[in-house]
DNA sequence: TTTGCTTTTGAACGCTTGTTCATTAAATTG
DNA sequence: CAATTTAATGAACAAGCGTTCAAAAGCAAA
């Protein structure tokens, strides 16, 4: 009973993303089976293998995706101020993250399940925002705008902050996403300054 | 009567838990079989069965324990100012948790690993440890010394910036942990002042 | 040395794992 | 309608999983 109801090859290919996606996040990687994929898709295992070489390979493409999109859209308007940019970063920061948990929370979670060379790749992306952030933060601590002795641990001490909001925000909760961009901003807005 | 000078359960039994917190933090609980606890520790599969229950039991006693050992150890001197309290707890964090690098990385990453009841202790533990730190923030922003809006966000940012720590520091870098201790008093000391 | 208890072995259990592939059915094309 | 392409099945593979347990080995006390 092949092919149950029509072609479905456009269509199933994304759900085993979202059905990868989705779990790994809720279980973990290793927790996972090709099985338990399969079935939140509605097919038999083997009808995976159409769309991902291997396991290890679902898990990749499904963070560098994510790495590729938190880079591409990482505001980086060098007209405005450090501190404007600072400000601009921290609310993308949040919100980013915010609309993605499963993402964020696989991209996070999972580094010590991909093979060496994909490691490899997802660090270079990571460190690539990093540095972002730091750019920032050395050109306001150039202009004497920022107080911070150390911008690299400044930068992940900032990104873990704005990284943990992960942990505890849902929608619809006690406060909305601009309330918690704005007590974020206010803190970090005092830690790097005087 | 009782074996109890050549007794080899008395060395076995801990060599077993350090085993599984090590591979656990190096691979993820469930990565890591209990074959492959056993060669670490020397000793076939079934041995282990002498000194824990099932897989699960060792997870959970690892993380119980080390979450114990936290709360016992968090300073709590009411002679002392909210101030000097908030200092005295991010010294206290970045300390205890740069000591002991896996148990810090299981407690946070192996939790959806737990059963439902073991996940519940857990998370009362994990709590109770943050109102540790809210209630300093209460009392200060109760007598003026803090400008904090929301004690609870706050509460759960410093955690998250203090714990971020861990993910890049290691002894022997170019940071001694005093260095890093005064730099995060630093930004925690402004951010929740005015 | 013998007795009795503790600890470990090693095999076995039923089950699940990622992956492959010949087969088959549906959709598309001519 | 017929031919072809695409996509899914379902069985099979070798390997590994957590866990159990009778048997063996090791050691302390008598």
């Amino acid at each position: 009973m092949a092919r149950t109801t029509g072609s479905h090859s456009d269509i199933t290919g994304p759900r085993v993303r979202a059905a990868a996606l989705r779990l790994f996040a809720a279980g973990g990687y290793a927790a996972v089976s090709m099985r338990a994929i399969a079935a939140e898709v509605g097919v038999q295992a083997g009808a995976l293998y159409n769309y991902t070489p291997d396991k290890q390979s679902l898990l990749f493409d499904l963070m560098q995706g994510h790495m590729t999109d938190l880079l591409a859209q990482t505001p980086s308007q060098s007209g405005r101020s450090p501190m404007q940019q600072l400000q601009d970063f921290v609310a993308f920061h949040i919100r980013f993250h915010a609309d993605r948990p499963d993402e964020v929370f696989i991209a996070y979670m999972e580094l010590r399940n991909l093979t060496e060379e994909n490691f490899a790749v997802i660090e270079g992306l990571r460190r690539a925002y990093e540095d972002r952030l730091e750019a920032i933060l050395r050109a306001g601590a150039a202009t004497g705008e920022f107080a911070v002795a150390d911008t690299k641990i400044v930068t992940l001490a900032i990104i873990a902050m704005l990284t943990g909001v992960n942990t505890w925000y849902r929608a619809g909760g006690r406060l909305s996403l601009d309330e918690v961009v704005a007590q974020y901003w206010d803190m970090v807005r005092k830690a790097v300054t005087a």
